[in-house]
DNA sequence: GTCCAGGTCGCGC
DNA sequence: GCGCGACATGGA
């Protein structure tokens, strides 16, 4: 067993969960246990099932991580660097909860702490399930990455219906044909083979963008320079790399803060991205956050 | 059948 | 820089 350690305020049963990542494989939230588990590849090969859970402290949170077989010394910190980044127990929310601590509405719901939105262990799984959000449904973008998963991740050898993510070599080493009819992610099968054959291959080094100093405005250009990566998924993306300043506008945002702030009126989405102006360098947050009321689907 | 979904690309201006 | 049609897939 490994123990992630995070000073308060910090919620793990609502962090891992404010985000939709939490449906999508190979991330599964087990409601009886209040437990986050998901099967990771290590970069020895090798595939383990993962089970997080929370546990109160005093002053900190403990996140209990049981591994259900034994790894090496090695495997042990490789993992806790990949979960701690998955979790974003590592960056910095304070002037967030200040700001946060401005209006009650959202000081109580972020209170218990909230806000470090779940992320996947590499940036190559994170761009290809954004893509797979784009100009489709949830219920499809479910379908899909499951595909991707089952037919491409190396199965558990526990459990072979769980699958990890697949690397880029092994995307790129697929079919293009038989892509097409067996994962079936429409026009973005082009995208996925494309980026994950730049990847394989050295020609685009993505997760050297997970560390790298560069500004936002740099970020955002490199992340559009992926084919179908447009100006929301570059957002999306922006934010699960830490940088919450420019918002993601889609449909959902819309529909959601026109329903609140404009009702029955078409309002242009410079008019709609100007509700959080107010927020700076948190404007994603206090957009993902904001009080919408949940109509029924 | 038709429309459209947590958009993006490539084109023409 | 902005507007516009095409785009695969599958559910409503």
């Amino acid at each position: 067993m490994l123990t992630l350690t995070i000073n308060k305020p910090y919620d793990f049963a609502a962090s891992v969960r404010d985000h939709g990542w939490i449906s999508l494989v190979p991330c599964r939230w087990l409601d009886e246990q209040q437990a986050l588990q998901r099967v990771e590849q290590l970069s020895t090969g090798r595939v383990v099932l993962l089970h997080l859970t929370g546990q109160e402290r005093a002053r900190t949170v403990q996140i209990e991580v049981q591994i259900n077989e034994a790894v090496t010394a090695q495997e042990a910190t490789e993992l806790e660097d990949k979960l701690r980044w998955m979790l974003k127990l590592d960056e910095n929310f304070d002037e967030f909860y200040r700001q946060a601590a401005q209006d009650i509405s959202y000081h109580h719901r972020l209170k218990s702490g909230r806000g470090r939105l779940l992320r996947s262990s590499t940036l190559f799984e994170d761009v290809i399930k954004t893509i797979c959000t784009t100009n489709i449904t949830w219920s499809q973008t479910v379908s899909m990455v499951s595909r991707i998963v089952t037919h491409l991740g190396d199965p558990l050898p526990q459990n072979p219906k769980l699958h990890a993510f697949p690397t880029p070599a092994q995307i790129a080493a697929a079919d293009d044909l038989w892509f097409q009819d067996t994962i079936r992610l429409g026009y973005r099968n082009a995208y996925v083979l494309q980026l994950a054959r730049e990847v394989a291959t050295g020609r685009r080094d993505l997760e050297g963008l997970k560390d790298a100093d560069l500004s936002t405005k740099d970020l955002k250009k490199a992340l559009k320079d992926i084919k179908g990566i447009g100006d929301y998924a570059a957002n999306t993306l922006l934010m699960l790399l830490g940088h919450y300043h420019l918002l993601a506008v889609d449909s959902e945002f819309r529909q959601r803060v026109t329903a609140k702030y404009f009702p029955n009126q078409q309002v242009s989405d410079k008019t709609l991205s100007e509700i959080y102006e107010a927020w700076g360098d948190w404007r994603y947050l206090a957009y993902w956050f904001d009080d919408f009321l949940e109509e029924a689907k």
